[in-house]
DNA sequence: TGAATGATTTACT
DNA sequence: GTAAATCATTCAA
């Protein structure tokens, strides 16, 4: 295993256990790591959103809607909350808050780092491409998340963050969701600034 | 039961 | 810049 996955500990229950706006904005420069059978693939999350349900009318819980795709957000934090969307991609966010409680923080892009070439299979591209995790279904795609990612806790199972470095945050409006009203406006989306991993949006979204 | 749609990506023009 | 791919989930009937 590479040095950044032996030396670093797992993030405690703590961390997920607070506002998401707080861990949407914390959980950059932490890095993501993903164990299978196939190897180990470790990133340093450069972006990322938070959906604040059910006040947020761009969050999938909106309304206290409770079934059997929200119901993990409703639970206890530091579980993954995965979706499938666009009939090909998945999703993956972190359940912060409290029990009953149903936030999310969708991971949006990694900066990749360890199993750079396991990466590359998954996502059917050359190891050195750009684009292997610069978007959150690319992501999810370049880690091996998907249905049987759901709800699993990530103080305890194959996908975890370990602590990453510093990182000067930006933010914006997050992407996507247009169809949400004044609740697409909010700054909820945040970045490294300068990070060229970012995922590729409107300049006017970069900015800010 | 059926119709609409989406927290995206990719390949086009 | 626009559009196609493609299906689980949701809600209405």
């Amino acid at each position: 295993m590479s040095a950044i996955t032996a030396t670093s500990s797992r993030v405690v229950r703590s961390f997920y256990a607070r506002p998401v706006l707080t861990v949407a904005r914390d959980v950059i420069g932490k890095i993501l790591v993903a164990r299978s059978a196939e190897g180990v693939v470790a990133g340093r999350i450069v972006e990322a959103e938070a959906y604040r349900g059910p006040e947020d009318r761009a969050a999938h819980s909106y309304g206290g809607r409770r079934t059997a795709r929200t119901e993990v957000m409703f639970g206890p934090p530091g579980h993954a909350y995965v979706f499938f969307v666009y009939g090909m991609h998945y999703n993956f966010n972190l359940v912060t808050g409290s029990v009953g409680e149903p936030q999310a923080v969708l991971i949006r892009a990694l900066e990749p780092l360890v199993g750079l070439e396991l990466m590359a299979a998954r996502r059917g591209l050359p190891k050195e491409h750009s684009d292997l995790t610069n978007g959150p279904g690319k992501l999810c795609q370049a880690l091996g998340i998907g249905r049987a990612d759901y709800g699993v806790d990530l103080c305890k199972g194959r996908i975890f963050l370990t602590e990453g470095s510093r990182a000067v945050v930006a933010r914006s409006r997050r992407i996507g969701i247009d169809y949400a009203g004044a609740w697409a406006k909010k700054p909820w989306r945040f970045f490294e600034r300068g990070n060229r991993c970012v995922s590729k949006v409107s300049t006017r979204a970069q900015l800010r």
